[in-house]
DNA sequence: AAGATATGTAAAGCAAACATGACTTTTTGA
DNA sequence: TCAAAAAGTCATGTTTGCTTTACATATCTT
């Protein structure tokens, strides 16, 4: 699961701090989720769309094609 | 958490334990979800879109207006 | 009535998604 | 240059998604 967190970020201006308090999760867990080492559950995924004003297949991509 | 899986799965005349095997997951786990026991993980969301063909915001809607 | 099929549910266990706290490294700007 | 801010990472703990096994119930056919 591929994301464009940390674009859709930059192009704001924010911080993983701020982005992490706009969804109610940790600065960590913001950080972990960019970088790859888990992918967010359904309900934070739909967070996200909020935030971002974009549908979830624009910000988090699967990657599995099989 | 609200989702379409029963409806969709009526639409196609499928059980729970095709849609089961679609997914490659448990039939108890689509029971699970299908009764809102828990939401399931996003990667299994984005293959759930993609067995019926429509956007994850099609199958899953978050409840939370918040 | 008896068997087959579909659905619901429960318990136990594992792995992944979170949390918090603390520390290090990188980037930024005055 | 140097300090502050941002980002990265590690350890530990809790919650939740999901598995397997097992059993109960309802419906449908024969």
């Amino acid at each position: 699961m591929k994301n464009r967190l940390k674009v859709l970020r930059a192009e704001r201006n924010w911080t993983q701090a701020q982005l992490a308090e706009a969804l109610s999760v940790s600065r960590q867990t913001v950080n972990a989720i960019e970088t790859g080492k888990f992918d967010p559950s359904l309900p934070l995924a739909f967070k996200a769309a909020r935030v971002f004003g974009m549908p979830i297949e624009a910000i988090f991509q699967d990657e599995q094609e099989q």
